[in-house]
DNA sequence: GATGAATGAGGATTCATTCAT
DNA sequence: CATGAATGAATCCTCATTCAT
């Protein structure tokens, strides 16, 4: 069991860098830290750092391939039986909250910003968004078929809509210093109004 | 005259150095971006750059400030007369084609992402939306009072999240490489019902 | 004499940026001002500056050169006629008093250590000690000759000593913050006994 | 032993641009020399100069740390037991020899104004000197108990004259051109005068 | 004489990365 | 796997000076 013991040295050390690489970016942003930054922070030596990941950029990519767990939970959400405007209520809620966690804004800023320019962290951005989004559609399908909901527009893109309107009041949450909590109930009228959801 | 057309030749060095640096910022992003590139871009020299701006931060403040000018136009369509759900569609198709421009978009995203660590520039980045959020949220509540729409939502609320609506699908098109054009419809529809527009 | 009005105003031009000059030199030093500083301290275009001085190392030497002005009470002090002790002791407590003013520290280092590696400022640094030593050379000759004074050593060597000794007192007081009341009698009891004065 | 010659190496690199520095000090200034310069002389890449030393100025206050190792035979020959009129001409002859090499009178200049806006400079400028004060005085106490001296001046007092005897003369020497060869007998003959050393 | 835009070399420092140990 | 010295291009910005107006 050396060996074991070894390797889970060795993956507490990654992620031990993960987490300072996240600290990292949430107070400076990607391009403002330096490597020795996340070296510095995560207790490690500068050369040691790219033993674990080729450079910066990957430190990134792994940053952005985590968030998919953290993820998980609300498709979990998602894919719960019950009523459909009720699912998709305690949904919004959750995620919502989730969402508005300054961190979380400032994380996601990061990623998508970087998103632009380099093809490979936009591929995991738009994976980890399509996970949400055909779990949505799913639900938001069902909730149309069984009459919950009334609307002619396409699932998936009701699904896109969705996310953007708690998405966006996410970060208006943050930049604009507003209360999440007064934000939640228009957010829910609004969203239930557009789907057509019976009173 | 002499004078007169000395300031101007100044005024077209400084038009000349943000293009410039508006073009750079697109391609390469504002921290990917040295000053040296605005300079050499702009045909000017590296400490002639300097005579005009204080510093690269500040090239960028003025892109902000000058993102308020493109806006007018939609500012001006948002105050029109005409039946509310006509103008908020009209509304919605012209901006929403605008800020799905490539170029619109990163610029947005470049600022937004610049935004979270300046509060110079984020105060320039709300002042923006504040201006479109007024303009919108007195169309809306016009709306209401004349029957047209039908929602319990706060009139700056329902704004919010209508921009935040064509903001995330124009942002959509672009990184997920969608037709803005098969975008449009569902978003109209969305927004509509959300407002309890009548058919 | 509008001629005459006019370059009354420019000569005020050229004190008002030597006066600035100093001014930037004793708070952050020769190498550490711009010349953009002195122009702007000045109330100067920074073009005007070198209209007035061919460029930043001229207008120390013209300051180097201001020094001059300032000695020459204390030279006259030197070639006062009475008693050779009382004038000597007379000199050394006036002119211990001016060089120990912070700024003439300060300025006297900067010039001095800028006369290292500039010729022409040494040739100034060395005439306007050059005064000093004859005129005290003279008088302590003097003082030799009534028998005020017995001491084997060149009446020029014996000036520049007296000299180094006022001047090495004036610096301690300023680097190591002594008080200058304390330091004068010791200063004093000390030359006259080198110089072998009379109780 | 390999950990061993590693770390001997990167002294000797440290000691190698040291060294550079000094030299770059000496015949540019220390405000004029860049710190490519010293970089370039040491034979090491600019970057990794910043591997050794935070910035240039902590460079400059390294080789104010070094001047103490210099000047602890003066303060050797200070302690000396033998006959205070002979230890403090010893001591002037050779620290007036060593005070008088050219390299060492521009260092100490160039330190000594660095010190007046630097503190950390200033406190190691005043370290130096407070050795040489409190040795001195130590012998110069000890020549008037036994009565080879002869003053009513403070010992730390005449100390500090004594080594700005030795010290201005030594500047002179190398500002005015002047042959040291000359200069020394008056100095000793002034100093002893002072003291009032018997013949 | 007066202005300040224009120049481009040079300022110190930081960068991500490599590599010998 | 771990270390941190080594690299040199790149960072933003300031410099003294010139020159057209």
């Amino acid at each position: 069991m050396e060996q074991g013991a070894r390797s889970k040295a060795v993956a507490q050390r990654r992620r031990k860098i993960l987490e300072a690489a996240v600290m990292c970016f949430l107070e400076e942003g990607y391009h403002q830290t330096g490597v020795r930054d996340i070296a510095a922070r995560a207790g490690v030596s500068l050369g040691n750092l790219y033993n674990h990941f080729p450079g910066k950029h990957d430190v990134l990519i792994e940053i952005a391939r985590m968030e998919k767990i953290d993820h998980e939970p609300f498709l979990k959400l998602l894919s719960a039986n019950g009523d459909p405007g009720k699912v998709l209520l305690r949904f919004v809620n959750k995620y919502a909250a989730y969402a508005s966690a300054t961190d979380n804004v400032i994380l996601t800023v990061e990623i998508g910003s970087e998103a632009i320019r380099k093809p490979d962290i936009a591929e995991l951005f738009v994976a980890n968004r399509e996970a949400f989004v055909s779990a949505l559609a799913a639900l938001l399908a069902r909730g149309v078929e069984s009459g919950a909901f009334r609307t002619a527009v396409d699932a998936r893109e009701l699904a896109h809509m969705v996310l953007e309107l708690v998405e966006g009041t996410a970060y208006r949450f943050v930049v604009e210093g507003q209360s999440m909590r007064k934000l939640l109930p228009g957010l829910r009228t609004f969203v239930l109004a557009a789907l057509g959801a019976k009173p």
